[in-house]
DNA sequence: CCCCTCACTTAGTAAACTGAGG
DNA sequence: CCTCAGTTTACTAAGTGAGGGG
């Protein structure tokens, strides 16, 4: 992690690869396997066929119920039909693509069922494409690629109300493939027969390919897998700029509640966006394309529609209540009581305008990043996050942790401390389908164990009396014996309660993105260090080879 | 300043895997 | 050994933010 640091700009000096491994061709279908139109079979040409599989691989998903989905997917479907289908084709209404949707799922179910020896083979070829494609020289460090394989072919899954949910994503050829990789360098061969677009040397970036895909015409790179150093380093900056945050955030706080009333409107606006983006950990919010893709909003982005002013609400004065659909479309829902002066504000900037017009119309995310840049180095909006999540976690493992805790009670703790900031950042899932079912089964588990605690307490009793009425040497051990029992069964019946109350707490947080995103790992191999946790309990195998550089650096005195 | 492109991080979902309990 | 629930991994969409050109 201390190596000498390169000329401006540059990420590397050496840089060979493979290229990337593309997808298979397409397969036709079996002779058996029919697509029906209007009830009759209808045998379609191989580009029809192959975009029909995409729909018919899909059919029970909640997708294709969708009219956006629908649509989207028939308009694109009917463009690489042949004219002749394309004049039967009319209506996917009509169209019956059970036969093709049995077939993927009888495949699936055979490839699960296959003997313990076929799936050992599939997965040594699979380790061999691995081998082969998914790595790379990177000055002079075997390193392992992210995602070394083109996207398959497909359709588009935009998430909320994508207005391109179900376009077909078309194949990555070679042709479309922009190779990246060092001048002295063997340059990756193309699949036989093919060329790539392009090959070039660029030191300055990091991806060894890139391609652009068609349904929303943006750059898709391959790229270093977390654990590599290039991604590391990276990391560790990002933790270093939210640390030297901590240092001016006292002072950059007092600058946005002295701006609140600012005599021009456009900080005063700066002023408010900032609080929020601090005090709830909102995202800076750039500006989308209106219908390229649903419509979501962060901080800078908000609208009229979005926020609610209460005078006084759940016996608070000044509430703002929030209620809008951030990325990926995950609803923010938040009632926050405010200081008089943000409520004053917001008025203001409420005042005369439609719902569909933005809240904070003054500012941007560059004007807002710029402004933050003045104030400190390297300062961007979405330093706040991982600064805010960071620091959250220290301060709820701090208050929370206890030395004599058990190790599964002090892991309890560092959950908990993981959802403060889960929920800080309004990390969502959707609730596991058999949660209901699981949380039951612990719930009879429990009582099962109280049970045996009291038949355990019950013998221990009758233990107790025997060795009182008898006091010899074999009663004495029988009683120790009974003792141990209960001992050992009330241990079991506090881990089932905290696991159960664990269990109910997280059913809709989402922890690991803060985990791997905006959790100094130092911070939690300094308490696993100082707390005697083994730091397997906390982070998995690839979570530890992310976090490398942090424990090669992070002793138990760490502070963040 | 506006608009666009580019590179990179952050995000949730679904498939694949794993290991505890039947 | 098998099943099933929980965990891990793969995948790729959806953000952020820098920078260039007009």
């Amino acid at each position: 992690w201390e190596e000498e640091r390169s000329p401006r700009g540059v990420r590397w000096t050496q840089l060979e690869h493979r290229g990337p491994c593309f997808a298979p061709p397409y397969e036709p279908l079996p002779d058996g396997v029919r697509f029906y139109y209007d009830g009759k079979p209808m045998k379609l040409s191989l580009a029809a066929e192959e975009v029909a599989t995409f729909y018919g691989k899909m059919l029970e998903h909640e997708y294709t119920t969708k009219e956006v989905f629908r649509h989207n997917f028939f308009r694109d479907w009917r463009k690489e039909m042949t004219a002749a289908e394309r004049k039967v084709i009319k209506r996917l209404s009509k169209c019956d693509f059970t036969e093709i949707h049995r077939h993927f799922a009888d495949r699936a179910a055979a490839r699960r069922a296959l003997p313990r020896e076929e799936k050992q083979r599939l997965k040594e070829e699979a380790e061999k494409l691995q081998q082969e494609f998914g790595y790379c020289i990177l000055d002079g460090h075997r390193e392992k690629i992210g995602n070394f394989k083109t996207e398959p072919p497909g359709l588009f899954r935009g998430r909320g109300d994508h207005p391109k949910m179900g376009m077909l994503k078309r194949r990555v050829l070679p042709e479309d493939v922009t190779i990246n990789c060092g001048r002295d360098s063997k340059v990756p061969e193309p699949p036989a027969g093919h060329q790539w677009k392009e090959v070039r040397s660029d030191r300055t970036v990091t991806w060894l390919a890139a391609w652009t895909e068609n349904v929303q015409n943006a750059t898709k790179y391959v790229m270093l897998n977390p654990s590599s150093k290039l991604k590391g380093e990276r990391d560790w900056e990002k933790y270093e700029v939210a640390r030297r945050l901590k240092g001016v955030v006292d002072e950059i706080r007092s600058r946005y509640r002295a701006d609140w009333k600012s005599r021009e409107m456009k900080a005063r606006q700066r002023a408010v966006a900032l609080y929020f983006i601090d005090k709830l950990a909102l995202r800076a919010g750039n500006e989308k394309e209106e219908g390229e893709s649903a419509d979501t909003v962060g901080c800078c982005s908000l609208r009229v529609e979005h926020v609610q002013l209460h005078p006084e609400a759940d016996g608070c004065p000044y509430v703002v209540e929030f209620d809008f659909l951030g990325k990926d479309s995950i609803r923010y829902y938040n009632k926050v009581p405010v200081e008089k002066p943000v409520y004053r504000n917001l008025q203001l900037f409420l005042e005369n305008k439609d719902p569909g017009e933005e809240l904070f119309d003054r500012l941007t995310t560059a004007s807002l990043n710029k402004h933050l840049q003045d104030l400190m180095d390297g300062l961007t909006a979405k330093v706040f996050r991982t600064y805010n999540a960071s620091i959250t976690l220290q301060g709820q493992l701090r208050a929370l942790t206890r030395a004599e805790d058990s190790i599964a009670a002090k892991l309890l703790s560092y959950n908990r401390a993981n959802r403060a900031v889960a929920v800080l950042c309004n990390h969502q899932r959707a609730p596991p389908k058999t949660f209901e079912k699981s949380m039951q089964a612990l719930r009879s588990k429990i009582e099962a164990k109280k049970q045996q605690v009291a038949e355990a307490k019950a013998e221990l009793e009758k233990a107790r009396a025997g060795h009182a009425s008898r006091e010899d040497g074999r009663s004495e051990a029988f009683l120790e014996k009974r003792r141990r029992r209960l001992e050992k069964l009330e241990e079991q019946l506090v881990r089932l309660g905290t696991q159960a109350t664990d269990k109910e707490e997280g059913k809709q947080v989402a922890l690991g993105t803060s985990k791997l995103n905006y959790l100094d790992p130092r911070i939690s191999i300094a308490w696993c260090r100082r707390f005697g946790v083994p730091v397997e309990k906390i982070y998995n195998k690839t979570q530890r080879e992310k976090f490398a550089w942090a424990l090669d650096m992070a002793g138990e005195d760490f502070e963040f």
